[in-house]
DNA sequence: GGGACCTGTCAAAGATTTCTGACACATCTC
DNA sequence: GAGATGTGTCAGAAATCTTTGACAGGTCCC
């Protein structure tokens, strides 16, 4: 989903891109990105968050494919990551979603349909 | 957010609507409800969850102004709740999230800048 | 009245996500 | 070596989200 022309991403593609974005700091995480790439240290600094945390959520949009990382040795001989973000571009409308969820995986749950659901008593029947 | 020509949603709104379409169930709901509007007790047998359930993420879903539902009385008289999809239009792109994490409240933590942050043992220092 | 639908709500359990404080390893400078 | 910087990881607490079962109310039909 991440490429530049926007193609129809995959529901489990989406739902990660979405997860990913609906969280307060990595939405800022971008943008600080965004305006000029840094290190991981440095950008913990500038939002204000501790770094093993930054360091879960960098993982999180790397892995929705939004942002890249990329260890890079400095001249002074320092190791430091490097972070990027991806030019992705994702329309949100009812089609585009609708679209994505036929194709969600649903992966770690039963994937059969034996209906052992339903909650009240308008749930005992429906087996006659 | 919810309205038709895309107008830039403050960083809450897209907040509640990334985080109101970031999951499974939610986004195949608004895609059932895009083929065609029910009420809720019916669409909680098509999707095969439990009406509790499904009565939750429909909140969620109108909270984020993404479906609407009013209650509708049927020719027997019975009330029931039908529920349809807003034609909301949401462009995710770098620039946008920037855009709307400017704007973010982070409403229910401090509102302060006081650095009481940082984690790591670098963090003892940037007070000289 | 009893049964079959509809609506809503609540409390508690279960599963995830978020966050923090260690820890380990590296290089460079004094 | 000590101190400041960078990297990464791990375990456990804290907060949140998801899910279920039980309960409340309503109308209609036999």
């Amino acid at each position: 989903m991440p490429e530049v022309p926007p193609s129809a991403p995959t529901g489990d593609e989406l739902l990660k891109v979405l997860t990913a974005l609906g969280n307060p700091h990595r939405m800022r995480i971008v943008a600080a990105l965004l305006k000029n790439r840094t290190y991981v240290s440095a950008l913990a600094r500038e939002i204000g968050i501790g770094r093993p945390l930054l360091h879960m959520h960098l993982q999180r949009l790397e892995a929705a494919g939004l942002v890249t990382g990329t260890l890079e040795a400095a001249e002074d001989g320092k190791t430091m990551k490097y972070y990027d973000v991806t030019p992705f571009v994702c329309e949100l409308t009812p089609h585009t979603i609708a679209r994505a969820a036929a194709t969600l995986t649903d992966a770690g749950a039963d994937t059969d349909d034996r209906s052992t659901h339903r909650s009240d008593r308008s749930a005992k029947e429906e087996a006659k």
